[in-house]
DNA sequence: TGAATTCCTACCAAAATGGTAGTATAATAT
DNA sequence: ATATTATACTACCATTTTGGTAGGAATTCA
């Protein structure tokens, strides 16, 4: 029940680039991993996860980068952990139907309201 | 940042028992096991994990298992949850003082929020 | 054209997960 | 007493996840 690396390298590179919102200008991934210590290799990792949510714009090459798409603002830390991490549910039955003994399972209710505790 | 099946194991287990409390008997581990579909081996060492805390009475033999020992509305779900999974802690710099980059660490107090929610 | 950068695939060691198996020990019903 | 039922404990194990590393291809810009 920890929140992973992986999430943690997502929220910390997401972070970055929303700080670099106001300057017009693309930070690689090189740059992040120094200035927060991160393994170069894994983050380039990481962030071909976070690359297929519609998060920021990308350039190769020479002063080439990441920048991010939208205000700071708009994006939800939880939506940015769960793209990296997978999902938050607390167990299986919370998020799909799978589980047919939802209504008498005596957890469940336990399960659901952690979830959408975790979500907000 | 799932609840493993070690946790649910636990949370069941406890919520067994206390659905017992009123009675004044013992629940054996199989009973339990057979009853919630889970595996006997397994929800065993579980089990023995939550032995160490303070939470039932135990009786080896016939007849014997586990019985609560507080009313049930005494025992915190993140307690159980934290003594079956280990912490509940996102990421290492909220539960203890390793990490000296806290005061300007960016991420420090959404994990912090965030740890006390789920403790919560 | 050369340097910087993303993109992609493959590989890998270590740890965690979710078990299984077997035996010793203790308590109790009969 | 003893057979039965239960916990307690130790060891093992396959699979998955985690947290990386390595190397090269493609792209872009100064």
């Amino acid at each position: 029940m920890k929140i992973s690396a992986k999430g943690r390298y997502a929220l910390v590179f997401m972070i970055n680039l929303a700080k670099n919102y106001e300057n017009d200008s693309y930070i690689s991934i090189n740059d992040i991993a120094k200035k927060e210590n991160l393994s170069y290799k894994y983050l380039e990792k990481v962030v071909a996860i976070l690359n297929k949510k519609d998060y920021f714009y990308v350039n190769k090459g020479k002063e080439g980068g990441y920048k991010l798409k939208y205000e700071p603002k708009n994006y939800i830390i939880g939506d940015i952990l769960r793209t990296s991490e997978g999902t938050l549910a607390p167990i299986a039955c919370v998020e799909n139907t799978l589980c047919d003994k939802k209504t008498n399972c005596t957890a469940y209710s336990f399960w659901d309201g952690l979830y959408k505790e975790i979500n907000n």
